[in-house]
DNA sequence: GTTAATATGACAAATTTTATCATATTAACA
DNA sequence: TGTTAATATGATAAAATTTGTCATATTAAC
């Protein structure tokens, strides 16, 4: 008997980030800021962060799959990083969650234009795809975790003097 | 008697390139190829374009409120351009569509996040929104339409050929 | 007044996104 | 071996957004 396993849940056609997308940043900034291979439940990271647990659940499974994070099921499990988050970047967590980026029909759907060939409007869409691919892939989420820490410190000196 | 008007239809809250403002693209080039003043129907441009028309209905009128096109009823009326397409951008008619671009609900709804403060995400997300108004509005539709067409004829020799 | 165009507002359909729940699975540990 | 505490999965619901249609109103030419 075969199995086949259709793979469509969250993971769509998207144009555009999605909450999921930005959840699964948070969660995964979270995660860098905890350590590596330090294990957080669910629960840890959805109080943390304001995700709401459920939707988290849903997103979670995503990450592993793209073997960005290691889920651990059963008493004592977790989720922790499954590699170093140095060289993990926003645009990893994005599409791991949200599948490949892009912005229009015009640029992925064949049947949506006929023009692909010469328009010069997709020419524009994918030179802002690249710069986009560019900036989200140009920090690791450790570089994000520190620089918010810092600007968080900053903030909060202003705040008290 | 006061007479609320709400202006809420398409002009949402979008994160994302519409299909409205794909369509309102393609529109406006076709309007800009046609020439400055040259009066078309919506069924010219629904059917040059490829453009469902009972759609395009509602999307002109966007365009005529942002002042990029006039339009005409009655006999004869019709659609023409309001100004210079040689000064008329991807930007003005996606922003005259989709209102004003953006790409996450981070950097849009305060509530969303509480970190906008500090957190390092958001200065990635604003300096691709930046990036991104940048290359929409260096060409015009003019710039664009002609582009195409050059392109096209070269497309159209290698067939040929 | 007839005709031919756009405008508007209500609404319907479709799609996508967000969210929840019940159940299954897994592993530690007493 | 059973209990407990964690994640995974699949069904489904709810909400939001986008796309599309229709009937009616408005407008202007002739």
């Amino acid at each position: 008997m075969t199995n086949f396993i259709i793979l469509t849940y969250i993971f769509l056609d998207t144009m555009q980030i999605t909450l999921a997308g930005e959840y699964a940043l948070r969660a995964m900034i979270f995660l860098s800021s905890q350590g590596v291979g330090v294990k957080c439940t669910i629960i840890d990271i959805s109080k943390a962060k304001r995700i709401p647990e459920m939707f988290l659940r849903k997103i979670i499974p995503l990450l592993c799959k793209s073997g960005l994070i290691i889920s651990k099921k059963g008493k004592s499990g977790g989720i922790f990083l499954a590699r170093d988050p140095n060289k993990i970047t926003p645009l990893d967590i994005l599409e791991a969650v949200d599948g490949p980026i892009y912005l229009t029909k015009c640029i992925n759907d064949k049947n949506f234009c006929q023009e692909v060939e010469w328009c010069s409007v997709h020419s524009i869409w994918n030179e802002i795809l690249v710069e986009m691919r560019n900036k989200l892939s140009q920090k690791s989420i450790v570089q994000i975790a520190v620089e918010s820490e810092k600007r968080k410190l900053l903030h909060i000196n202003k705040l008290n003097s």
